[in-house]
RNA sequence: GCCGCCUUAGCUCAGUCGGCAGAGCGUCUCACUCGUAAUGAGAAGGUCCAGGGUUCGAUUCCCUGAGGCGGCUCCA
């Protein structure tokens, strides 16, 4: 009696009455879940009055969350197996893992989250199968009464609020349609644990198998706000298979491996002495060498592209950031005032009041200075202002980290005063100035973001914002790259595009952002005189290339693992003696190399031939040169490149030409 | 800012159940050293992050602070 038409991973087919999904793909091992007629589901799930189903594996990207939210459901069970007390948050899947929250007397320790591991192995081999049933909300608060976060997330979908907007990865446990409960059932069916969640799950726990495990620790605001209670949070990873599992955390190990903040350490390029202050770096020669490269590189292109060099000072009156409302929206974010010039007489009176000073948080003030300075007119649009500024922000003490997010930090900022007829264009050329330029220092693979208006947070009105958003769009849709939406990602003056460039390890990173803003000149009364002998406000662009200096230092640290192209890299040749009589011989190369403008060096300490080698070959010297008789007698030197090739008996002049001609062409070798 | 962990030689890390502090690498010295990733020997190097407390005695235990790490919140 076959008597359910419907569509089977997109075949037409027909299937008896009570047939379950899990019926249909009984063979298919890694078909873990269905879509059916477009919602997820799990296997278990009737075919009754559906049109179309389709197979979810294990390995798809659906797949894979409800794996990990599969094993988030395991590890909550086992915290509750060890800690009966531990109430539970809520514990969605992630990028590569999951993670649930628990409100715990005790923090969970490294020890402890290794037994939570046994326990959930345990729960594993047991083969528990996911059943999920519907429930009333009151049938729910009535199960769950002793889990005072669930009960808050059922009053909140009771409310009508939509749960996921509540609370990041809440829409994991309750959704927007009815309520369910998932029991976590033994073989011999008994309910070995339960949670509200809105699934699907894994047809059997066994399916997490090896590709598992719990990553770390960490504290949690319950549903992301600062102003409630922290909780207790372990990050896991699943895969579907052990390989899987290695794979993932050997690219973590990688990852670790290019830390910038290590790299730099090992090669002499930066630290951040406590003797100055938590997130201010200090730049050692050979980091200040990478730096004036990237920079001066950055000059030129700026000087083609007709922009002009502006100066201005670290720090300013108040006066100033009021005017530009700093004070008003930013004043936590910028180092405590300097209260200077006041004068008191002997008995304490303040005879002449002070004033404050502040350190710059922007340059974006100052340049309006530069603007106002004096009268302009049309024709000197667009102005292209820029500057190496070095900016000053007290970042919270928690969220220091390396040369990433630092509190002293240098932006290639310049600001691009316009008419409004003049924006579009000035817009489209800026972008592709600007992915040009990223592309010179090796990052060729960007997408960007468009960060809209967030009504709480921004000053204007609305028809302004409207008009420089649509241009943001056009303009970045034009570009041809994917523009991915952030809405309410935008500073409270305008709206931006920033261009987000993955790294050679698929990581990806905010660089560069271009930013309208109608405001400001209307805050600092900016003015142009146009054609017909009026007064016009111009259009004010705010834009950062590499965003930081330092930051996009470090990017292109871990990027290039430390290993530099030529033109960036602090010594570009080390020359190698095969044995002390030829020192001088080298020595000789490289003062013509260094003649040439080549960052050069022979090696001429103790160490023995092979030793030096490997030294070069550590410090990441893209060309070593190497020199011994044969070489000498030639008047010739031996290239040897990081990756160990060889190029021998290259005669000298040829040999400079070959480097310079890297250094300018600016490729990697 | 909040939670947890951490801070020992220039670097990476041992160690001391409270009793004069250790290794490897690096540095320095000497000898050795002619073809593509570690020659050998010796030496120097420490307020065990800082301040306070407990103790006969603190690098070790307690408190406070600074700095770092992992998250959370934040990121103009």
């Amino acid at each position: 009696m076959p008597d359910l038409n419907l569509l089977i991973d997109g075949v037409e087919r027909s299937v008896e009455v009570g047939t379950t999904a899990s019926d249909l793909y009984a063979e298919q091992r890694d078909v873990v879940a269905v879509r059916v007629d477009g919602e997820l589901r799990d296997l278990a799930v009737a075919l009754d009055g559906v049109s179309a189903v389709e197979a979810v594996t294990i390995d798809s990207p659906d797949g894979l969350s409800i794996l990990r939210h599969s094993a988030a459901h395991v590890l909550a069970q086992a915290v509750q197996q060890v800690n009966p007390d531990a109430k539970l948050g809520i514990g969605p899947p992630i990028t590569d893992g999951f993670y649930y929250d628990f409100d715990v007397e005790e923090p969970f320790t490294p020890e402890t989250l290794k037994a939570l591991e046994k326990a959930m192995q345990r729960i594993i081999k047991e083969g528990q199968t996911f059943r999920r049933r519907v429930v009333s909300d009151d049938e729910a608060r009535a199960e769950l009464a002793a889990e005072p976060y669930k009960l808050e997330l059922i009053g909140l979908k009771g409310s009508g609020a939509d749960a996921s907007a509540a609370a990041e990865g809440a829409g994991a446990e309750v959704g927007a349609g009815e309520l369910t409960i998932y029991d976590n059932l033994r073989r011999d069916g008994a309910t070995a644990w339960k949670d509200l969640c809105r699934g699907p799950h894994l047809p059997s726990t066994r399916l997490i198998g090896n590709g598992f495990s719990l990553m770390r620790s960490a504290a949690a605001y319950w549903r992301g706000s600062e102003k409630n209670p922290q909780l207790q949070r372990i990050y896991g990873t699943a895969w579907p298979t052990k390989d899987e599992l290695v794979a993932y955390k050997e690219r973590l190990a990688e990852a670790e491996r290019r830390d910038h903040r290590k790299l730099g350490a090992e090669m002499d390029l930066f630290s951040f002495p406590e003797e100055v202050g938590s997130g201010l770096p200090v730049f050692h020669p050979k980091g200040a060498t990478i730096r004036m490269e990237m920079e001066d590189y950055s000059r030129r292109r700026h000087i083609e592209a007709g922009y002009s060099f502006v100066n201005t000072p670290h720090i300013t009156k108040a006066k100033l950031f009021q005017t530009s409302r700093h004070l008003d929206w930013y004043a936590e974010g910028m180092y405590p005032p300097m209260h200077l010039d006041e004068v008191r007489d002997a008995d304490g009176e303040v005879t002449r009041a002070g004033q404050d000073y502040y350190l710059k948080p922007m340059n974006c003030p100052m340049h309006n200075l530069v603007f106002s300075a004096r009268g302009r007119s049309y024709r000197e649009l667009p102005l292209r202002l820029f500057e190496f500024g070095h900016v000053y922000r007290y970042e919270k003490s928690g969220v220091v980290h390396g040369l990433t997010r630092a509190r002293g930090f240098t932006q290639d900022d310049a600001h691009i005063y316009t008419t409004r007829e003049q924006m579009r264009d000035e817009l489209a050329s800026l972008l592709s100035f600007v992915l040009d330029l990223l592309k010179d220092y090796g990052l060729d693979d960007f997408y960007l973001e468009l960060s809209t208006r967030d009504p709480e947070k921004s000053v204007g009105d609305e028809a302004t914002w409207d008009e420089a958003t649509r241009v943001l769009e056009e303009v970045a849709t034009s570009s041809g790259l994917e523009l991915v939406p952030d809405p309410g990602g935008a500073a409270f003056y305008g709206p931006k595009i920033s261009v987000q460039a993955k790294d050679a390890i698929g990581r990806t990173w905010q660089l560069s952002t271009i930013q309208l803003d109608f405001f400001e000149p209307d805050l600092f009364e900016l003015e142009y005189t146009a054609s017909d002998g009026s007064r016009q406000r111009p259009v004010m662009i705010h834009r950062a290339l590499f965003g930081s200096i330092e930051r996009f230092f470090g990017v292109l640290l871990e990027h290039y693992a430390g290993a530099f192209p030529p033109w960036l890299a602090p010594v570009q040749v080390v020359a190698v003696p095969v044995a002390e009589p030829f020192n001088d011989y080298l020595a000789d190369v490289v003062a013509q190399l260094r003649a040439a403008g080549v960052r050069a060096e022979v090696d001429t300490g103790d160490d023995r031939f092979n030793k030096k080698i490997r030294t070069a070959t550590k410090d990441k010297v893209p060309f070593v040169l190497i020199a011994g008789g044969e070489d000498a007698e030639a008047g010739a030197v031996s290239f040897r490149y990081r990756d160990g090739t060889q190029r021998n008996g290259v005669p000298v002049p040829e040999a400079i030409s070959l480097i310079t001609d890297a250094i300018r062409q600016r490729v990697q070798v």
